[in-house]
DNA sequence: ACCTGAACACCGTTCAAGT
DNA sequence: ACCTGAACACCGTTCAAGT
C-alpha cells in the first residue's frame, strides 16, 4: 500500500521534512513549533500537513524510523559472542539512543504510539528483541517469562525514569538500566502476575475490515 | 515561607482551583484546557494566574500533593509484618495511582519535577521509600546498594511502561512492577556501573543564595 | 499533483478596570 | 488584596489561489 510513487518534488520534499523534523525535535522536544520545522526544512508550513496529517504523525513517522534503526542495531548483534552481553548492549543502544534526543522519549509516551507505522515498526523491533532474548535465555542467564515485547517496552522504561533528572546527572539511566536488566535474570526469577503482552495489544484497535 | 496568610476568599478559590484542576487532568491529561479548570471551579481564568505562576506550576502543586499522599500511604506501611511485602505494596500503590490519573505520568516526566515543590515533596517520600526499604534489606530480600530515590524512581517506571498500551490492558503495569521488583531483590545483584541520584540530584539548579 | 502563505480557531498568559 | 474577562501572542491546521 505504498500509493503510487511520489512526484520527484514532493519525494524530495517529504525528505527533507523528515530530516529537518528530526533534528529540530532531537533538540528542542516535541514543543518545537511546525513552523520552525518547515522553515529549516525550507518549505512553506502548509507542505508539512500535506505530507502528515498532523503534527503528531509527523513526530509518528520519526519514531516509526528510529525504532527501525534500533532494530538493524540489533540485527547486527543476533550473531555476538557473548548472546547475554548482546542482550544488554541492545538494550544500551535503545536508552542511549533516546537520551540524546529529546521527542523520542515524549513521543513513545504519547499517543503516537498507537499509529499503525509506529505499531508496525515496534513489532518488527518486538522481533529482533525476542530473538536476542532466546538467547540469552539459552545460555541460561534470562528468565523463561520474559518476551521481546518486555524488552522493548523496558528500554523505554530505563530512560524515562531518568528523563526529569537527566540535565543534573546525563548517564544516571546506566544505573537503571542495569538494575532492570538484574530483573531479567533467572537467579530473581518470581513468577509474574500478568500476562506479556502479545501482537493483539499492538495491533489493537484497528483493522476492522479483512 | 507560607507569606501571610491568604484573603478568605483567595483561600476559597485557591483550594476550588487544585480540586478542581486535580479532577479535570486526572481525565483529561494535561491538554485540558486552563479555561475548562477554571469554569469546573467556578472562577474567572485570570484568577488561574493569580494563584499559579503558569499551567506548568499548577500541575507541579496537585503533583506535590499526589507524592504526600503516597509518603502517608508509605508510612502507614512502616509497621507491616512482612516488611518485603510492605515495599512492594508501597511501590503498587504507587503504581496504581497513576494508572487512574492521566497528568500524573505526563507531570512526572515533564519539566515540573523541577520546581522546589515538587522536589520537596519527592525528597519527603524518598526518605519514606528509603524507611521501608531497609527494612526489607535487614530481612535480606532487597539488594544493599538500592536506595529510596531508586524506589521512587522505579514507581514512575514501571507504570510510564505502559501508559501507551493502557487503553489495550489497564493491567499490564503490574507485569512490569513485578519484574522491575525482581531486579531489586538481592538474589540477582549485580554491581552498579553509576551512582544512586542524591539529595543533591534532586536540589540541584537552584537556591543561590541563603 | 503539489506548494504556498494568508486566514481561522484555540489556548496560555497579561492587564486595566472593577470590588 | 483579589477577581474578572477582554485583549494579546502564539501555534496547529485549513484552504483558496497559484504553478
Amino acid at each position: 500500500m505504498p500509493q503510487r510513487p511520489l512526484r520527484a518534488d514532493a519525494a524530495r520534499n517529504r525528505r527533507l521534512l523528515l530530516d529537518a523534523a528530526a533534528g529540530t525535535f532531537a533538540e528542542y522536544g516535541m514543543e518545537a513549533s511546525i513552523a520552525q520545522v518547515a522553515a529549516r526544512a525550507g518549505v512553506g508550513k502548509g507542505t508539512v500537513f500535506r505530507h502528515f496529517a498532523s503534527k503528531e504523525y509527523l513526530v509518528a513517522a520519526i519514531l516509526a524510523d528510529h525504532l527501525d534503526e534500533l532494530a538493524a542495531t540489533g540485527t547486527a548483534l543476533l550473531d555476538a559472542d557473548d548472546p547475554t552481553a548482546a542482550l544488554l548492549e541492545f538494550m544500551t543502544a535503545g536508552v542511549e539512543r533516546q537520551s540524546v534526543d529529546r521527542s523520542f522519549c515524549q513521543a513513545t509516551t504519547g499517543a503516537v504510539r498507537g499509529e499503525p507505522q509506529v505499531r508496525a515498526a515496534s513489532e518488527r523491533l518486538a522481533k529482533v528483541a525476542e530473538a536476542l532474548t532466546d538467547r540469552a535465555r539459552r545460555q541460561g542467564a534470562v528468565r523463561d517469562d520474559v518476551t521481546g515485547h518486555d524488552v522493548v517496552l523496558l528500554i523505554s522504561a530505563a530512560y524515562q525514569v531518568t528523563a526529569p533528572l537527566q540535565s543534573a546527572d546525563p548517564a544516571l539511566w546506566q544505573r537503571y538500566l542495569a538494575l532492570i536488566f538484574d530483573g531479567l535474570r533467572s537467579e530473581a526469577a518470581h513468577p509474574l502476575p500478568h500476562p506479556a503482552p502479545g501482537r493483539d495489544q499492538f495491533t489493537a484497535a484497528t483493522d476492522a475490515g479483512g
